[in-house]
DNA sequence: CTGAAAGCGCTTACAG
DNA sequence: CTGAAAGCGCTTACAG
């Protein structure tokens, strides 16, 4: 059987109200009783049920997160940086994926009413926004970790992406390339943009503004990354380099220019985004704009548990910097 | 304010009791009564809080899941295989990861005696199996996806290891390859030694016993396996194919070999084993053993599931076949 | 078929 | 400094 406040309680030779002092209150216990409470809970391994406490305070102590898919080969950092900074203040980590419809989305709302947890976390909610809206406007504390929209209404955390644009850029005008194919992301997504305009700009001030020809609306995919590149170099399409707004596609931009016979970095330099595990194990090891994923996720679980401690936050638009790492798909060797 | 089962009762003119079974039983109410609830609750959007059901119950309708790492290439297919299933059963999934010593095992035992989830699903366990195997005794339900060890003691779900490695042995030998180098994971592991014996056995039969020389242990990082094969190559030993006991081990394998001017697969064949998400991207794109990883989280979970749905398991070890894709790594083009 | 009451294991005014 | 009692929001015998 559960060892409940009770026993404890009982076999200290207190109340359940000091045997709750003890756990909750740094103060109005007196010392020695203090001490033997502690002792008898240690003896009998007492641990608070944490629904039981849950139900007292009217709060959970877990965090929710809803993330659109598992499988995306960054979500681990992210993952990764949240559990542990979550973890680390106490609180469980509850996990949601929405990927399978009004089924799904529903059960979800459902776990917000029952209180199953105090705050949530929100990886790029792009079908869900207009239900995490309704939650916070209802009081759920929601903190979004966002690469994709502009969400003014929530707090999120970011990387930053035009800054990101503008280094690729530089990077690739340093190595001496004034003609690139821009494997841009879906247009409709902020963060595209942002790397779109940042690289433009960067180009432009280089002294070569981009040819619109060369600016391609893709979607983040290996298969359209490869598919597109194909497709321009079989038109006729000349550039001496592919600013890919994914690492994904900047893999297919590798596959398609070595099938086409093409030299990476020498005839073509190849940079991507978001600097996935597996980046620097391709051929040749990708050069590519580094999103600090585990660092947005530590943000991010950071702002959503000062706001359940009640804080304000400072500044509720956190934009963590870029960088890019330098491999050997724009360097040569 | 949140709507309880008070508001629902005496809005609706009926008993808690009442309310209680409209929502939990499927006898025992009027028709019309059950009706008239149903169109309250509806009304009013009342959710019961999942903390107060399960202090009633005992129980919390949420399962715990541990794992080493979230950042390894395969994790998110189990994870994502865990999370459909636990939450198409209505329940709720809570992450735990032990990466940072006894400090978080401590943290995760606490949890499970404040009872926060009903079972528990572990992922490779290999420090904290004393740890778990005493909640398991204790009455927790636990099972282990669990590809290293061999844990009779648990109901556990594995990959067909032995015939994964027969068959990879089957197709190296089918494409004529006569002298492997075997690059073996941690030999303390049981898939290790079970991938090395269905490929050893398998290669004998096929009249060509392994050299001895030629197998040799690594940990299953892409460094190792660079650098082992460099060094082999160095010291002039020949092989005419690489069998990587995972697949981070393989691309360090092609690494290694197209440094050494060495053609894949015309000089050197490589099969790995795994099938992460990024061996189709590698060049050339990696043949492999693949592991069902994410059928594996989702047998796993439906069979914590059917345990504490307080079934008898039918067969309390699952073990998941393993197929080899075929890629360029072994087959040219 | 329905309800009053006790109980799940805590916390928190309130009183002393 | 300490405790009795009410309350958090449910479920579940028990009685009718």
């Amino acid at each position: 059987m559960r060892v409940t406040i009770a026993d404890v309680a009982r076999i200290a030779g207190v109340s359940k109200t000091t045997v709750s002092r003890v756990l909750n209150t740094r103060d109005e216990v007196d010392h020695s009783t203090r001490a033997h409470v502690r002792e008898v809970i240690d003896r009998l391994g007492y641990v608070p049920s944490s629904g039981a406490v849950g139900l007292a305070r009217g709060t959970s102590r877990t965090v929710g997160m809803l993330v659109p898919s598992l499988t995306w080969p960054w979500m681990g950092e992210v993952l990764q940086g949240v559990v542990d900074t979550v973890e680390a203040a106490g609180f469980g980590l509850l996990l949601f994926t929405c990927n399978r419809g009004t089924d799904s989305v529903e059960r979800f709302t459902s776990q917000v009413s029952a209180g199953a947890f105090d705050g949530l976390l929100a990886v790029e909610p792009e079908d869900t926004l207009a239900m995490l809206a309704a939650l916070h406007r209802k009081g759920l504390p929601v903190v979004l970790i966002d690469d994709r929209g502009r969400h003014p209404e929530f707090p999120h955390v970011t990387a930053a992406n035009r800054e990101g644009g503008a280094a690729a850029a530089g990077h690739l005008l340093a190595v001496g390339r004034r003609r690139p194919l821009v494997l841009a992301g879906p247009l409709r997504f902020g963060c595209v943009r942002d790397r779109l305009d940042g690289f433009e700009d960067a180009y432009a001030a280089g002294g070569c503004p981009l040819d619109p020809a060369l600016v391609i609306e893709s979607d983040f995919t290996e298969a359209d990354g490869r598919e597109t590149v194909r497709r321009l170099l079989s038109e006729g399409r000349t550039f001496d380099a592919v600013f890919a707004h994914n690492d994904l596609a900047a893999v297919g931009a590798l596959a398609a220019l070595r099938t086409a016979g093409l030299r990476v970095p020498d005839d073509v330099a190849v940079i991507g985004f978001d600097d996935i595990p597996m980046a620097g194990l391709m051929y040749p090891p990708l050069t590519t704009v580094q999103q600090p994923m585990r660092e947005m996720g530590e943000t991010a679980a950071r702002m959503l548990l000062a706001l359940l401690a009640g804080e304000e936050l400072s500044d509720p638009s956190v934009v963590l910097p870029t960088s890019v790492v330098i491999r050997q798909s724009t360097a040569g060797v």
